[in-house]
DNA sequence: AGTACCACCTGACGGC
DNA sequence: TGCCGTCAGGTGGTAC
């Protein structure tokens, strides 16, 4: 479920790994993931040369090269990095692999082949092009005001538009409507002004939790729904059985007591 | 504008 | 034992 902590992680691990080395072989096992980019064209651009750089955009991990390209990367649902140096590791479902000139190598691993690895030279054009909203830990009250106005579906459905805001996914946006106590199912046009600043302050606070806990579910604070976010789970505070639906095709989780507004 | 549903994709799991 | 349906969930497409 790589979400917007998650990918954030990535991007640590990646940038204490893999930047500023000299790229020597790109090998791509499974095609499937390239977007817009041939493992031909893929290897061209990077062989020789060094990643320089990374920022993320939502979900998305963007990787500038030296040579003012960025390589982007996209974890579906299973999608991971694993920086290693013995190829006799035996990863499973590698699915592009770089190889650096100091021996080492960082794998893109992506079980259910949803993730996604493209190029550009343009990084915010290809946020433009993916039509993805501003990066919603780097949004302040306003604008994230300024979004909600004129929605009217439900607000699990709204946090989890990556055209309105990138990076809030399934797992995530229960968690932030847990810690604000607002049902999922709660219509975003009829939240009042201070249910929508909680709702902003306490994604903040969940990204802010998550990444600090290295975007690890049994490292969060007791009263996180998270780490109960399953059939059996119970609520953390009110410790009644959590119930679960769909909402908008997704399983949404909540504490039918403590979270208000369906 | 919003929602419902489908497809992509693999592996785990429960039922029979 | 092994087959089958279902589910996981990010994205994207279509129909209503």
């Amino acid at each position: 479920m790589p979400e917007l902590p998650d990918v954030e992680i990535y991007k640590q691990y990646f940038d204490a790994t893999s930047l500023h080395k000299t790229i020597d072989r790109v090998r791509v096992n499974n095609a499937r993931v390239l977007r817009e980019v041939t493992a031909a064209e893929l290897s061209r651009s990077l062989k020789g040369h060094t990643f320089r750089s990374t920022r993320r955009h939502g979900k998305y991990l963007l990787i500038e090269v030296d040579s003012g390209s960025w390589l982007i990367l996209h974890f579906g649902m299973t999608g991971y990095l694993k920086y290693f140096k013995e190829m006799a590791d035996e990863l499973e479902h590698v699915r592009v692999l770089w190889s650096f000139t100091n021996g080492f190598h960082l794998a893109f691993v992506c079980q259910r082949m949803l993730g996604e690895v493209g190029l550009t030279e343009d990084a915010e054009g290809f946020i433009k092009a993916k039509n993805l909203g501003p990066d919603a830990a780097a949004l302040n009250l306003a604008d994230f005001k300024e979004i909600v106005r004129g929605k009217r579906g439900a607000i699990k459905s709204f946090l989890m538009n990556q055209k309105y805001l990138a990076g809030v996914g399934n797992v995530y946006s229960d968690e932030i409507l847990f810690q604000s106590g607002i049902h999922p199912q709660a219509k975003v046009n009829e939240l009042t002004e201070a249910q929508i600043k909680k709702v902003y302050q306490n994604m903040l606070k969940v990204f802010d939790v998550a990444v600090k806990s290295r975007a690890d579910p049994g490292q969060f604070p007791d009263d996180f729904l998270l780490p109960q976010r399953h059939k059996e789970g119970r609520c953390p505070r009110f410790h009644g059985p959590l119930e679960h639906r769909k909402v908008s095709g997704r399983t949404a989780y909540f504490c039918p007591h403590c979270q208000t507004g369906d």
